[in-house]
RNA sequence: GCCCGGGUGGCGGAAUUGGUAGACGCAGCAGACUCAAAAUCUGCCGCCGCAAGGCGUGUCGGUUCGAUUCCGACCCCGGGUACCA
């Protein structure tokens, strides 16, 4: 090479800034300032053996633009990360390997950590937190023994789902069609000891309080539809045979009483024996023993065909004394409302199909209001629309809703029924049968011992015992006090499950059999010799561990003050940060994690610690990036596009560029490898524009403050504009598209003034902070660039002398026309038939009106 | 099936409150520079047409002086969900 011009050297730019800013702590959070805060949360990552994917910069590029923008414009910023590091795959590379899955973990934090300081973003690193370290997990644990303590955790053997591949049981969210929503392993119903949180206790609120977020509609949609609150009635049904009792349905349409024609229990229904008469024994039970046999990849496929069986029992119907058939049908589920339904087949689908198939009678009750609807022959059945009721003694003629309050009421004062409501949502089985997860900090004990334990003033007990019977052994269930917190994972040998189905903790016997002191929490292994006082106690540490979703329920809390041994984060930094501004992530969040967050806040809420009730005010979904194929990334597709073999072509401010340039951050988006040329190209302009071949300020840049061209100037204040409202907008992609204009401008204007150069750096600056921090300190200024004031715009800079007049005829665009500002319309109109092609399209017709729009268009309507 | 989201040039996308459709970028074409290439720069670039002009934002219809934008019906693609009584 002859020439020596030093062009835009990114490779030598980006490691030089990120030591810099490193050094300085240039973000360094401030727990107090007289300066107004602002939090952006990024969604921290689960650290895989794969590396950061090219989705992680995509929304980490945008909370960190929001951050840049922020501190220039004099915010004391908390921009922090951390790792989700407990998971399955660590654990899984354990058990294949033999190493504990800590080693594992600490090497993939490292390599994401160093590629996600490659990218330049501006952490504060001093806040990072790592949910798998016990100084962390302590918290976690603390927290669920507030729960515990509330009465808000039990345990409680119940079929979940167990994937044999895995050998870990899953949340029921885990679960898709099926198989498992990692590793997609078929999965099928075991009976397991699990503990079980007792979320639905906080279904009312989760629901109303997503009113006030500002969060997208879609997600707010998915998590109300998820809790799925219905309002109806419990209804008793007298058994034909009053020896047996009641049988409770739970239906949104008590109103459609008149229409119940048969009821359905579900096969699992505790009813269901005592029901049966002995001629249908027989037809039940195989009927049962399939129901139960099917898993759910095969109810769900034969969705479409009902089955049941006749129980050969009746109830009589409290509203007219009927007697209906009573049917065992798996089409009703146990886990929903009383496992029991009454079945009105003209107004529901399922139950018209099932009446259909076994011959059952339908009645209507339900008019549509526009009865002209009605075909030739009575209306469509099922009929599930708004109406009035017909063929019901004492309500007919009435709107279905009216009926609906009149029934329950009169039911209900015969002691017959009560109105109610009932979720869709489950209580959260929170217990894994794995090892790489925070230990549950319970110890069982007996009876007895739980009685010492209350006498010797054990706390944070629940007002009820927790307990848990097997083999006839009741266990109850004591808290390991919190001063002997963290319940730190003891090595294990194998960290493969245990023969009896536990997870490996089962295995290390020294930790598992102990003597507790329930006052303390000290223990030691049951082996040694037992200790002389007596507050000690006999007892088996619980082997599950939490599931990954219990860190990142609260790491968002932890970044406020993540050093603090006393509590979760001061009270006054939990008063000072609130909860973040900003959240971005991805929506395959939006129930999970999303929902189980806003549970444990607002029990942390009402335990006192928090001064608010919900997490999350602001949050934001990035569209994922697909491959170049338009499909999915995915190793096995071929098309991952990873952050490091960019970074080494192009740079990272290239990179963050280019994300942000793809599209709207919310839409998904595929990737084009050659399109990043263009981002790149923009950076060497911008570079060329201001930096000479000797590295020096570009002779083009005047101190003189009117040298420039006022065009240019008016370019830079829209610019400013511009890229400032975008930013408020989270609209990345216009206000690169904005700069880039500025660029353009640039290169070909003979003069740029200082003052001007430098307010573009400063705008470049949140997207491309590397080389805009270079070009600034070239320029004169001190760095970092966001400690300057973030550029205002002059607006009266932004007013035009003329404006640009667009002249329809008849709605067609056939001209423009330059004109003085505020012209009046009967001027624009003269001006416009001085237009030759104007006119062209005016002549011999008449002029019937005239539309106009200052400073938009002249529309002129004529007719022949 | 139901619930969401989305259909704009060859491609990613832009377009304020109903007011010039296609900003910006990619790709492409032509030219300049060069022995040549790369890089860079200049110009062109929705479709049909020599032009005048016509057509054009998934399809059909409506409202309006004027519709990518509002209303109705439909088609296609993507995501979520699965008997929730």
């Amino acid at each position: 090479m002859a020439t020596h011009s030093i062009d835009y050297d990114f490779p030598s730019i980006e490691p030089r800034w990120q030591s810099f800013w490193a050094e300085n702590k240039a973000f360094k959070a401030e727990d107090s300032s007289p300066k107004p805060k602002y939090y952006a949360l990024d969604m921290f990552p689960y650290p895989s053996g794969a590396g950061l994917h090219i989705g992680h910069p995509e929304g980490y590029t945008a909370t960190d633009i929001m951050c840049r923008y922020k501190r220039a414009c004099g915010y004391n910023v908390l921009h922090p990360i951390g790792w989700d590091a407990f998971g399955l795959p660590a654990e899984q590379h354990a058990v294949k390997t033999g190493t504990h899955p800590a080693t594992n973990t600490e090497a993939n934090v490292t390599n994401f950590r160093r590629q996600i300081k490659a990218l330049g973003f501006s952490y504060d690193w001093d806040r990072e937190i790592n949910t798998t370290d016990p100084e962390y997990y302590r918290w976690t644990q603390w927290i669920f023994l507030q729960l515990f303590k509330r009465g808000l955790a039990y345990v409680d053997k119940r079929p979940v789902w167990w994937c044999p591949a895995l050998k870990t049981v899953l949340a029921n969210e885990e679960v898709v069609d099926g198989k498992s929503e990692r590793g997609n392993h078929p999965v099928e119903r075991r009976a397991l000891r699990q503990w079980v949180l007792r979320i639905t206790a906080y279904a009312d609120r989760l629901l109303a309080d997503l009113e006030g977020l500002d969060w997208p509609d879609s997600t707010k949609r998915m998590q109300a539809a998820w809790i799925g609150r219905s309002e109806g009635a419990e209804v008793d049904f007298i058994l034909d045979d009053h020896s047996l009792g009641n049988l409770t349905v739970f239906t949104t349409r008590p109103d459609t009483l008149f229409g119940a024609t048969y009821m359905v229990i579900a096969p699992e229904h505790p009813l269901v024996d005592k029901l049966t008469i002995a001629s249908q024994r027989g037809a039940i039970a195989a009927y049962r023993q399939q129901a139960a046999a099917k898993s759910d990849l095969e109810r769900t496929d034969l969705a479409k065909d009902k089955s049941g069986v006749f129980s050969g029992a009746f109830a009589i119907n409290p509203i007219n004394g009927q007697k209906l058939p009573i049917w065992v049908a798996d089409y009703v589920l146990m886990g929903y409302g009383t496992g029991a339904i009454m079945a009105v087949p003209a107004h529901d689908e399922r139950d018209y199909e099932f009446a259909q198939k076994y011959d059952i009678p339908i009645v209507q009750v339900i008019e549509p209001l526009d009865s002209s609807s009605d075909r030739e022959g009575g209306p469509d059945l099922p009929y599930s629309g708004d109406g009035k009721l017909v063929n019901s003694d004492g309500y007919s003629g009435l709107p279905w809703q009216e009926a609906k309050q009149r029934m329950t009421a009169a039911l209900a004062d015969k002691d017959r029924a009560k109105a109610t409501v009932n979720f869709r949502l489950r209580d959260w089985i929170f217990s894994r049968q794995r090892y790489w997860g925070e230990p549950i900090p319970i110890v069982w004990v007996d009876k007895a011992g739980y009685e010492s334990a209350v006498a010797a003033g054990a706390s944070d007990l629940p007002k009820d015992p927790v307990t848990f019977e097997e083999d006839g052994l009741i266990s109850y269930a004591l808290p390991v006090p919190d001063q002997a917190l963290p319940l730190a994972l003891p090595e294990v040998e194998s960290y493969l499950p245990s023969d009896s189905g536990e997870s490996p903790l089962a295995n290390a016997q020294a930790w598992l059999d102990i003597w507790f002191n329930p006052l303390t929490g000290a223990s030691h292994s049951a082996t040694e010799e037992p200790p002389i006082d007596s507050t000690w106690l006999r007892g088996r540490r619980e082997t599950n561990t939490m599931p990954q979703w219990a860190g990142s329920c609260w790491y968002y809390l932890r970044y406020m003050d993540p050093k603090n041994s006393e509590a979760i984060a001061s009270r006054s930094n939990l008063e000072y940060w609130r909860t973040p501004d900003l959240y971005i992530g991805g929506a395959e969040h939006a129930v999970l994690h999303l929902l189980y967050a806003r549970f444990w806040h607002k029990v942390l809420f009402d335990v006192g610690v928090l001064p608010y009730d919900e997490p999350f005010q602001k949050l934001f979904h990035q569209g994922i990036i697909l491959g170049e194929d338009g499909e999915k990334m995915s190793k096995s597709g071929g098309n991952v596009v990873s952050p490091d073999t960019i970074i080494e072509s192009h740079g990272a401010d290239t990179l963050r560029l280019y994300l942000m340039f793809l599209g709207p951050l919310e839409a998904k988006k595929p990737w084009n490898p050659r399109g990043i040329e263009g981002v790149h190209r923009f950076l060497q302009k911008v570079w060329r524009g201001l930096i000479n071949e000797h590295g020096k300020m570009h002779s083009r840049i005047k101190a003189s403050p009117n040298s420039e061209s006022a065009d240019f100037t008016k370019l830079l204040h829209e610019t400013i504009k511009k890229v400032t409202e975008d930013i408020e907008n989270m609209r990345f992609n216009t206000a690169i598209s904005q700069m880039m204009i500025y660029a353009n401008a640039l290169l070909k204007s003979e003069v740029v003034t200082h003052t001007s150069a430098k307010a573009f750096v400063q705008l470049l600056a949140p997207f491309a902070p590397h080389v805009a921090e270079e070009l600034w300190v070239k320029l004169g200024g001190n760095a970092p660039v966001q400690a300057a004031a973030w550029p205002g715009y002059d607006e009266k800079l932004l007013e035009n002398e003329t404006q640009k007049l667009v002249v329809q005829v008849n709605g067609k665009r056939r001209g423009e026309l330059i004109l003085p500002k505020n012209i009046e319309e009967s001027e624009a109109l003269v001006a416009a038939q001085k237009d030759k092609i104007i006119m062209s399209h005016m002549e011999g017709k008449t002029l019937r009106r005239v539309i106009y729009v200052p400073g938009r268009i002249l529309n002129i309507v004529v007719a022949s």
